[in-house]
This record gives structure tokens, C-alpha cells and sequence, in this order.
RNA sequence: GCGGGUGUAGCACAAUGGCCAGGGCACCAGCCUUCCAAGCUGGGGAUGCGGGUUCGAUUCCCGUCACCCGCUCCA
């Protein structure tokens, strides 16, 4: 009896089998966690994004869309706190070889020993954190030994030159999350778009963070797509859209397929929460390897744009009313965050089945049942006999004019809807000889043809002038 | 980055200090006229990369790269 248990190896597996994602830079021996995404991925991954896109900007009333550059200014990133704070104070034992925040390992030792710090732990410097180490005889919290290495500074953000030379002068970061690129153009956007708040800008792009430790095939990488929306309203009604946005995320991944028992939603404690957010909740789902944060709703309160109207001198705020009644005041921000890797793994996941059709043969379908509007192929075009390929490929390029559209005449036909359920195609669309009839038989042509679906597999004759309003009514989201 | 393990076709495996590194699944072509895999015939394709020991290395040694499992982080 085979092994029909969903697991991250069949996964990857069938990723790299059948091209939804290669190991990146692979005939050179690869580059670490790095992945590129082959001709089925790239459908799947843009149709993630085409929804995210069509429900939060083309279809929302508030909402509207922004592609902003990757390098910014570095003074975005001095206002963000990314500079300073993006980055992890790192401490190495020496006997047992393991790996500490030094920070982390000063907090735990004060509340262990009830001991208060002077100052907040994020103000002390590298030095200061030593010299505490030491001072206090801090032992090393795996091995219990005190003989660790000299703290360094590991500072997740990418660093490159931008211009001829490279000196300090010319440093610029790929942005480590696209959020800035929003709250820097706040004010063009409003002005451009006079949007009266609430409103919110949504954007679909990539960010870079070097993390010390990626993993668990696309789950975490450096480079990665990010798809979010900085919602901007009136403080005071910040927790009302935190909860409005929290139910449209959830009702978008549970129309889109995902299953409600592979997904929770986890509200962060309060000192869990990030130094600039008043109320956060982790969107989770249950991977092959356990559960892991796919989508992040944050308050972000008006701390974005206060920190760069500080930093820029420029007023990064509303104005309500007229004359008199005028106020203004620096918006409140919700933010609902996804990555699109993540998202993309989930979906997979979520929709990989093995189903059993003879377990004494042994034999297993492998079905991908991803919602059609995510299914890098809509159809398969499949000529019964290779005779009929002409009629068959005349549909499909026909076809191919609204959707991606596969055809296969390889193999019987049984060995074709394997294959095209394996990638998830939801349709599979046969020519067969009485679609074209045999004039020398005298049989007429029928013009129709057997659509049968992926999930339930059953077949209709439908004529071929009413295919596309059949896949068109099946295939939107 | 540190510790442990692994590396043979697209995939899961076999074998050997020395004939031409085997078969299976997959893939391709042809036959079969077939609406739910595994029929017949034929075909292409591999020892991660670099160096060393040796008459000879896929096998032994070193380096490197990649992957897997732990520590750390997060969208």
C-alpha cells in the first residue's frame, strides 16, 4: 500500500518535476536558497497576485494601486528604524558552538534573576551588551559555560552601490519591506487620486532580507514578493478597519480554496508586539511542517509616517473641513501583509491530493485541486488520436486567446488527465472522431466536444462554440 | 555562520580501485483507435565541481558547492 501521507519532500517534488520551481543557478552547483519559479509556477504565482490585485485594489472602493522603486533614499530607512533596528545583535559560545541574540539572552538572565536594566535593552550597545555579559557572569544559556565571542552586528538589509564608485557615500539598501515605498508617496497619491480617507494604497513588489537562516524550501528566502496594503484612516477608527480587514483577508483565502482547519488566526500578545504596532494578528496555516505565518494585520498606529515627517521635514498629513474647521492630523495605518512564496506553498499544499483509485494495483492519482482561477492551465486541450491533432490545436489557439491552455496528444487518454490533474488543470477539453465526423463513412460531424472536470470527473458534450462561456462562467474569481 | 549527515540520468535506486556504470518509473519516436496510468518495438540521457594518491578513482584523501536535520528569524 503506497504512502499516501501529504509531506513537504512530495512537494517539492512534484515542484521541481513538473516546473512549477527549480533550485536557482543550478548548473553553476545552485546559490542557497534561492529558487526560480518555471513556466507553471510563474502562472500560478501571477495568478496569486492577479487576485490579491483584482480583490484589494480593482475591485475595492477605497483602495488604489503603487509600484514603487526598490532602492529608496537611505533616510527612508534611518525614519523606519530598519537601519538601527533591523538587525540582530549576535553572540557565539565557544564551548558548545551555539548561536544567541545577545539581547535575548540579557532579557531572559534579567527576568530569570529578577534583575532591572537601567535603560531598555534595544538603547545598549554592542560593548555595553559585552561588558553587561561579563559584568553580571551571564552564563551561556545551552551549555552553561562563559566563553562567548565578541557581539556582532548582523544587519538583514542588502547593501549595495548605487553610481560609478563604492564608498560609503554611495551605499543604498534594497528595501527590506515595501511598506515604505507606500508611506513615502502618501501624500502624491492622496493628492493625485483626492482620496478622501479612509483610503488605502496597495502594492505587489519584491523585498530583500538577508535572514541568518532561510528554510523550509520557499517558506523563507532572502529575496521575496511581497503583496500589501497600507490602509490609512482617522485615529480612533484604527481597531474597526484593523477587524474589517482581518474578515476580508480570511474570506479571501477561504474562497480561493483554502481549507478552514488548515488555517488559524493568531492575535499577538502585547509583548509580542512590535515596537510600533498596537494590535497585530498572524494569518497561519498548517504546512506539511507545522504551522507558519502567511499573512500579518497590523495597527501600525501613525508611527510610519510621524517617523518620516520627522525625518523629512515634510507633513505627512490629512486635512478635514474648511476654514475654521479645519484639522489635520497624520493618519492611522492598517496593514495587511502577505508573501506571495508563502502564499503560493500554502495554496499547494492545501490543494495536493493523493487519491487511491485501485489499492491493490497500487495505483494513485496525484490531483492538485487549486481553485481554477489559480490553475496555471484553465484547460487542456486533448485530441483522442494524434489524426484529430488538427482540429484539437485549431481549439486550443482559439482557447488561448482568453486563458493558458494546454495540449497534449502523448499517451493514451487515460495517462494525459493524470497528467494534467497532477498540475492541476481543472478542465480537460477531448476532440474526439465524432467532433469532426468521417465524410467518407458518411458520418456528420457533431462540433462538439467531452469536457471533463478534475475534481469530480465527470464528463459533458457541450458544442464547441459554447466552450468558452463554459470555461469563462467556471474560471473567475 | 556553527555542529551532524548526504551527493550516481528528470525521479527513486543498483554496482565496482580496472571489460562498454545496470535495470525500473518518467520522457521521446513509431505501432495499436484507445475517454481515465502501467500494451508492443525502438531511442536519448548520469557518478555535483576542483585537486590529490594511483599504471588506473564513481569508489580512497583534501577542498569547494549544494541539499537535509538542529540553533536563530519572519512576509
Amino acid at each position: 500500500m503506497k504512502n499516501t501521507e501529504k509531506t513537504m519532500d512530495k512537494i517539492v517534488a512534484l515542484c521541481k518535476g513538473r516546473g512549477f520551481v527549480f533550485p536557482g543557478s543550478e548548473i553553476y552547483g545552485g546559490l542557497a536558497n534561492t529558487w526560480d519559479y518555471g513556466p507553471l509556477g510563474a502562472e500560478l504565482k501571477n495568478n496569486i497576485k492577479r487576485a490579491w490585485w483584482k480583490k484589494f485594489v480593482q475591485e475595492n472602493p477605497y483602495n488604489v494601486g503603487l509600484d514603487a522603486a526598490i532602492l529608496m533614499n537611505t533616510q527612508t530607512w534611518v525614519a523606519s528604524g530598519h537601519l538601527a533596528g533591523f538587525s540582530d545583535p549576535l553572540m557565539d559560545c565557544r564551548e558548545c558552538k551555539e548561536r544567541f541574540r545577545a539581547d535575548k539572552v540579557i532579557e531572559d538572565w534579567c527576568a530569570e534573576n529578577g534583575f532591572t536594566l537601567e535603560k531598555p535593552i534595544d538603547a545598549f550597545s554592542h560593548d555595553e551588551m559585552k561588558a553587561f555579559v561579563e559584568e553580571h557572569n551571564i552564563p551561556c544559556p545551552s551549555c552553561g559555560k562563559h566563553n562567548s565571542t565578541d557581539i556582532r552586528q548582523f544587519n538583514l538589509m542588502f547593501k549595495t552601490f548605487q553610481g560609478v564608485t563604492e564608498d560609503a557615500k554611495n551605499t543604498v539598501f534594497l528595501r527590506p519591506e515595501t511598506a515604505q515605498g507606500i508611506f513615502v508617496n502618501f501624500n502624491s497619491v492622496q493628492r493625485t487620486t483626492r482620496r478622501k480617507i479612509p483610503f488605502g494604497i496597495g502594492q505587489i513588489g519584491k523585498s530583500f532580507r538577508n535572514e541568518i537562516t532561510p528554510g523550509n524550501f520557499i517558506f523563507r528566502v532572502r529575496e521575496f514578493e511581497q503583496m500589501e496594503l497600507e490602509f490609512f484612516c482617522k485615529p480612533g477608527t484604527d481597531l474597526e478597519w484593523f477587524d474589517y480587514w482581518r474578515s476580508f483577508c480570511r474570506k479571501g483565502l477561504l474562497d480561493l480554496g483554502i481549507r478552514e482547519e488548515n488555517l488559524r488566526l493568531r492575535d499577538h500578545d502585547k509583548d509580542e508586539l512590535c515596537f510600533y504596532s498596537k494590535a497585530t494578528t498572524d494569518f497561519e496555516f498548517l504546512f506539511p511542517f507545522g504551522w507558519g505565518e502567511l499573512w500579518g494585520v497590523a495597527d501600525r498606529t501613525d508611527y510610519d509616517l510621524t517617523q518620516h515627517q520627522n525625518t523629512s521635514g515634510q507633513k505627512m498629513v490629512y486635512r478635514e473641513g474648511e476654514g475654521k474647521d479645519m484639522v489635520e492630523y497624520v493618519p492611522y495605518v492598517i496593514e495587511p501583509s502577505l508573501g506571495v512564496e508563502r502564499s503560493f506553498l500554502a495554496f499547494l499544499c492545501d490543494a495536493y491530493d493523493e487519491e487511491v483509485v485501485d489499492a491493490e494495483k497500487n495505483d494513485v492519482r496525484t490531483v492538485l485541486r487549486l481553485h481554477p482561477a489559480l490553475a496555471p492551465f484553465k484547460a487542456a486541450v486533448l485530441p483522442l488520436s494524434k489524426k484529430l491533432a488538427e482540429p484539437a490545436l485549431a481549439l486550443q489557439q482559439e482557447l488561448a486567446k482568453e486563458w493558458m491552455i494546454d495540449y497534449d496528444e502523448a499517451g493514451s487518454i487515460g495517462k494525459r488527465y493524470r497528467r494534467a490533474d497532477e498540475i492541476g488543470t481543472p478542465f480537460c477539453i477531448t476532440v474526439d472522431f465524432d467532433t469532426v465526423g468521417d465524410s467518407e463513412k458518411g458520418i456528420a460531424a457533431d462540433n462538439c466536444v467531452t469536457i471533463r472536470e478534475r475534481d469530480s470527473m465527470q464528463q459533458v458534450r457541450i458544442p464547441i462554440s459554447e466552450v468558452k462561456a463554459y470555461l469563462a462562467e467556471r474560471v473567475k474569481f
